[in-house]
DNA sequence: GTCTATAAGTAGATAGAC
DNA sequence: GTCTATCTACTTATAGAC
């Protein structure tokens, strides 16, 4: 049960939870209404629709979601630092919000159309720049020759997934290997970094 | 429309698609008998109801995700061999059914205990004696030293994230680069392949 | 702004004819 | 096995009192 003061507030972050939670499909008005200490009524006052309810969370998901990515692929630094500062960024945003990359890729994979609102934001185009900034390193020498679309993949990849699959491995690694799967979330700041880093650094002589 | 002579292979065909494409809660079991070309009533008649037939897709969906790890991960043959034959498959399997992870990875999201049924499944038998011979292959220095578990988590990170962000990087990158997607995802057997093998392999003298 | 009550439509599921 | 018709319960959304 949220406490905010502010009803629209409450209302917004009873939304988030049980959106995230069930999906647009599998949530219910009353739930939210629930969750948000109000009646169901007073949703429809706020918000008219369950579909305007939904765009507006899922607007403040993309928003969570790209902004560590501009943070980080937007500052003036060496490219090894750039990594690294993405990497710690993007953890540090999913160690505090795990359950959304399924909860985006599934709404997208769903109806894509709802991406048509974001095309022209600023993550594209940060990401564009940072795509520039991986072939001038490839062009200089200093990074072993990768696609960088193939680059972002892989790294954004090992970031997600990770807490993509924690309902499947969490029980498995924790019983067989005795290992608390939330350290190991912890620890991928480090390891994903080291990975690339021996992926990509050329060969010493 | 599904063609099937056999009327339950018909349902189940119509069902996988369509369980698929709006999830769980999404699905209706309308739009599933209208696929399959039949009426509702018949629907129950096969299945009773629509959360027995939702159990059966999603049995099918995860034989057809563990196939492929367990038949890469028990053959006997070397270390890089067996990398090589898993990401094969796997971007095969992949290809073939790209909705599949996300589909998957969010039906356990939003419902863990569906899981509890698989425990006792051979992938994570197979996925167990990968994780040994991969330790051993470190304590003799073949590779470099890097935690089993993290390294599973990278290489499936790589193979799965391509294919979940699709509607996300489809559009981008055919229109800023005039890249086919599709091309893309092919290419990954050998750039996933080859990133691993440069972020694993010893540092030659 | 917030509530209760209810309308209108839809979903899963069944009855019963063929 | 397959269909049409229908039941029952639930869901979003609104009307209207306070």
């Amino acid at each position: 049960m949220v406490k905010t003061e502010n009803t629209e507030e409450r209302i917004l972050e009873a939304a988030r939870a049980v959106f995230i939670r069930k999906g647009l499909t599998g949530a219910r008005m009353q739930e939210i209404a629930d969750e948000a200490g109000i009646n169901k009524a007073l949703l429809h006052y706020y918000f008219r629709t369950k579909e305007k309810l939904f765009d507006r969370i899922f607007f403040e998901v993309f928003q969570t979601i790209s902004s560590g990515i501009n943070q980080a692929f937007t500052e003036n630094i060496p490219f090894f630092d750039k990594i690294k500062k993405f990497i710690d960024l993007y953890i540090g945003v999913l160690l505090e919000n795990p359950y959304l990359p399924i909860f985006f890729l599934n709404e997208i994979q769903q109806n894509p159309e709802r991406l048509q609102q974001f095309i022209e934001k600023d993550v594209f185009k940060s990401m564009s720049s940072f795509l520039i900034q991986l072939s001038d390193e490839i062009n200089a020498g200093r990074i072993r020759p990768v696609h960088p679309v193939h680059f972002i993949i892989n790294m954004i990849g090992m970031l997600v997934i990770p807490f993509a699959v924690k309902p499947l491995l969490a029980p498995i690694v924790s019983r067989q290997l005795g290992i608390d799967y939330n350290d190991l979330l912890r620890e991928r700041k480090e390891v994903v970094f080291q990975f690339i880093i021996n992926a990509i650094k050329p060969i010493e002589k």
